[in-house]
DNA sequence: GCTTGACCTGTGAGTTACTCACAGGTTTTA
DNA sequence: TAAAACCTGTGAGTAACTCACAGGTCAAGC
């Protein structure tokens, strides 16, 4: 398989491909005639994995370490559960922030429509960002 | 008002706020004795509005637009209010999408739990990821 | 045999909103 | 007066790609 090819099997961009390779998540062999590179199977099945674990929040340096332990033979998998763990601790904290943006946007955008003609002038939007409450977020930032 | 002094009174760092004036946010006056910056009520004003638009998910360009429409005394209305409901829904779109990521992890690790000594061996826990069912967000893409 | 188009190669830069580092000048404090 | 704390501009680093460029290779049609 060349670049294209792995790329359409794994749906992903042949540029990705090649930024994979570059990072050492793939290592394909080379055509000695021409130097491309020929991916096999083994390449493919690495290339859907990290997809998959990108999916589920890996960094491609974590990827990277799982396959390497993979590899050699050693099981990834309390690296594995710790950093899932992590994730999925950090996923719940990104909801949480999210959903309490999507509260004072929708506060103010309720804000907005109560405005006597629905268009307030530059001054009164101004005001009301201004005015904003401080982010609820301010106090974690000391941790 | 130096750097540090704008930077505590709107409770950012100070490399803020010299990126925020590289960036053309913030345009202080000069100490002509020391080239040192000079910043004002108004720039102080500007930088916090600024933070605030931020956590409301402006843009530094949005935001730098919006700036220079009511310094032209223009009313930034309608594009705020634009801007400001394509995020409220690109929020949303991200909430939905971290929780059904959430859902996801949380009944990988549960089937980890589930394994015999809870400590599977490398093999399956690549398993458990190649057969993660593909993203749902997969048929999205297409857009 | 030759042109055209699609593919391949490596590399470097752009994306976002900062953050950090560096090297050197200035001001404040002890 | 010396040290600490601040200032200056600039350049690089962050994550995970994406895009662009310049040039080499290959398959198909004429």
């Amino acid at each position: 398989m060349k670049v294209k090819d792995i790329a359409q099997a794994a749906e992903v961009s042949p540029d990705t491909v090649r930024f994979y390779t570059r990072e050492g998540l793939l290592t394909p062999q080379r055509d000695p005639d021409n130097n491309y590179q020929l991916f096999n199977a083994d390449d493919l099945r690495r290339l859907r994995f990290a997809r998959k674990a990108r999916q589920l929040g890996f960094s491609l340096p974590e990827i990277r370490t799982i396959m390497a332990q993979a590899d050699d033979h050693h099981s990834p998998c309390p690296m594995v559960r710790d950093v899932f763990e992590e994730r999925l601790t950090e996923v719940e904290r990104q909801i949480e922030e999210l959903q309490q943006l999507r509260g004072r946007m929708r506060s103010a955008l309720s804000a907005w429509k109560d405005m006597p003609d629905g268009t307030p002038d530059g001054h009164t939007i101004c005001q009301l960002i201004e005015h904003w409450d401080d982010a609820p977020d301010s106090r974690e930032c000391a941790s």
